[in-house]
RNA sequence: CGGGGCGUAGCGCAGUCCGGUAGCGCACCUGGUUUGGGACCAGGUGGUCGCAGGUUCGAAUCCUGUCGCCCCGACCA
């Protein structure tokens, strides 16, 4: 059963325990869960608002987690036939509006950048811009790179002997929202961003899908997020796309998160450029388009996917340390002696490949460290005293479930590897029981509007009209987070206009 | 852009109604006792009370203006 927390200022953590099952009680207390996000954020150590407005400082600890994330993708897309490439930060202004949907979709949240120089005021009361410094044609801070790559693209595209390109860039980006949460909404935010271009429809909806597929198995593998792929309705769609898959997450107050995106762009963004290759029978044609990208949105939902009571839980696969080691002392001798005893362990388990951390730091007491490395989420903690040292055992306590166990020091290193497999697994397990626990399906429009209150995914039947859609939106606050690409097809009625519809799709509340 | 709230030590806050020496907790420093679930005792460092005017013998407190932040909503592939 998933709980969620409230961390007070204090250095206790006051338990607001609220079960999913009671899903009414849930929504009542959304305000709190933010609350908790926030604040849990903080107290991890994860990052923090910066003086900037709507801006984030990721702080160490949580950007070692993003650079392990990173350092996976990235292997990713190389094992997939990617290259790494970097594009400009600004973008002319006319570049935006080439495309029109595109322009239409980033307009109202982009940073314009309007001069290119400062100088002292008059009445020397500090700095001002320069009026004589106006630019002629205004800068855009990226929002995305789409316009900025397909002006280069063109450049580099002739011949079919010149496709595919398969580029990504891991890049910053910026948009200016109107209000900001840390990690899952921020004014700049981190990510990678791939472009691809493609002689034939087919090799570019296949780029879509496989990318979508990396992500996939990269949220259920690594992060330990049951995520659901899908397809999103045209309302949802990417501007400028014909179609965007996408992978959603549940969220434990019962909202979705979009997690990823890939993008089939058609055409669109080769004809705005006019990108143009000549084929095998010397046709001219545009060519076709795909993008993807995740973000540092993937920390917001692996924090508000696997947290709990006593803080961050993080999967073992990207802990930034995995195993820590927590010495139990009296003095400077017996310290020495549960360094040696451990040291040979310590060496074993980094030879697997495990990064382990032996905290003697003797300013805080053990219980601090317990609390403290439970906060930050490490997967194992193994305790060591005189006690163990006189037994030939170790207390071993595993962060999912909190269970601690004294076991012998014997075997203790292959114990340890095969646990974090464990936790890992069992963090995917417990994610998933949640999400289908709090999936539901409907079949009437009346049920729905009661359903959708209590947060959760709703399964349900839609005549596939944005009208519709849109209608579903404004009455519930309730978006179709995608059509699934796999689970039941079966057809049925649209719960509200009673028309055809292909298959069931996924409703809920989204951040 | 609407509705609400807040700016006082590094962090979290009290004091403001009713003007009179700038306070508390945490953190930090020193010494000691401690160490198997967030230690305790003693001593200590640290603040032009967001900013600018005004009223007053005297302003964190009253008045006027101004800046900034947070929450709710609008907004958000």
């Amino acid at each position: 059963m998933n709980i969620f927390l409230y961390l007070c200022d204090k250095q206790q953590t006051k338990n607001r325990l609220t079960y999913m099952a009671e899903l009414k009680e849930l929504t009542k207390r959304s305000e709190s869960y933010s609350q908790w996000y926030n604040d849990l954020v903080l107290k991890a150590d994860l990052a923090e608002q910066s003086p900037v407005r709507g801006c984030m400082v990721i702080k160490p600890y949580g950007y070692a987690i993003w650079e392990k994330m990173q350092r996976i993708l990235d292997d990713k897309f190389k094992e997939t036939g990617h290259q790494n490439a970097y594009f400009p930060l600004l973008i002319p202004k006319s570049f935006l509006s080439r495309e029109a949907d595109h322009v239409e979709g980033f307009a109202k949240e982009c940073a314009v950048v309007t001069h290119y120089r400062l100088k002292n005021a008059p009445d020397g009361s500090g700095v001002i811009v320069d009026p004589a410094a106006k630019l002629e044609e205004e800068m855009i801070i990226r929002p995305t790179s789409e316009t900025i790559i397909w002006s280069t693209y063109k450049n580099w595209i002739q011949s079919y002997r010149d496709l595919p390109i398969k580029v990504n860039q891991w890049a910053n980006v910026m948009r200016w929202e109107m209000r900001t949460r840390l990690f899952l909404r921020t004014a700049e935010f981190l990510w990678q961003e791939g472009h691809t271009a493609h002689a034939t429809r087919e090799e570019a909806e296949e780029e879509t899908k496989t990318m979508l597929n990396v992500y996939n198995d990269f949220a259920h593998n690594y992060m330990a997020l049951p995520v659901i792929m899908g397809v999103k309705s045209p309302n949802e769609r990417f501007a400028g796309a014909l179609d965007t898959y996408t992978i959603e997450g549940m969220m434990q107050d019962g909202k979705a998160l979009q997690c990823g995106t890939s993008h089939f762009l058609g055409q669109n963004f080769a004809k705005a450029f006019n990108v143009q290759f000549v084929d095998k029978n010397n046709n001219l044609d545009y060519v076709w388009a795909s993008s993807w990208g995740v973000s540092t949105r993937l920390m917001g939902a692996l924090i508000m996917t696997h947290s709990d009571d006593n803080g961050l839980v993080l999967p073992p696969a990207l802990a930034p340390i995995q195993v820590v080691i927590v010495p139990i002392y009296k003095n400077a001798e017996q310290l020495q002696k549960v360094a040696d005893t451990i040291a040979p362990i310590m060496n074993e388990l980094k030879a697997l490949g495990i990064s382990v951390k032996f905290d003697d730091a003797d300013n805080r007491r053990p219980g601090f460290k317990f609390a403290e490395y439970e906060l930050k989420g490490v997967p194992v903690r193994l305790v060591l005293g005189a006690r163990d040292i006189e037994n030939g055992t170790v207390e071993v306590m595993r962060r999912d479930t909190l269970e601690k166990e004294t076991r012998s020091i014997e075997g203790i290193t292959e114990y340890v590897k095969n646990l974090l497999d464990d936790i890992q697994k069992n963090l995917h397990s417990k994610a998933l029981a949640m999400r289908e626990a709090c999936t539901r399906t409907v079949d009437t429009y009346e049920e729905f509007k009661t359903e959708i209150e209590k947060g959760g995914f709703i399964l349900a039947h839609w005549d596939g009209t944005p009208e519709t859609e849109e209608l579903i939106k404004n009455e519930t606050k309730a978006t179709i987070r995608c059509i699934p690409l796999e689970g039941d097809t079966t057809p049925g009625t649209c719960m509200v206009t009673g028309k055809p519809s292909a298959r069931r799709v996924l409703f809920a509340r989204a951040y």
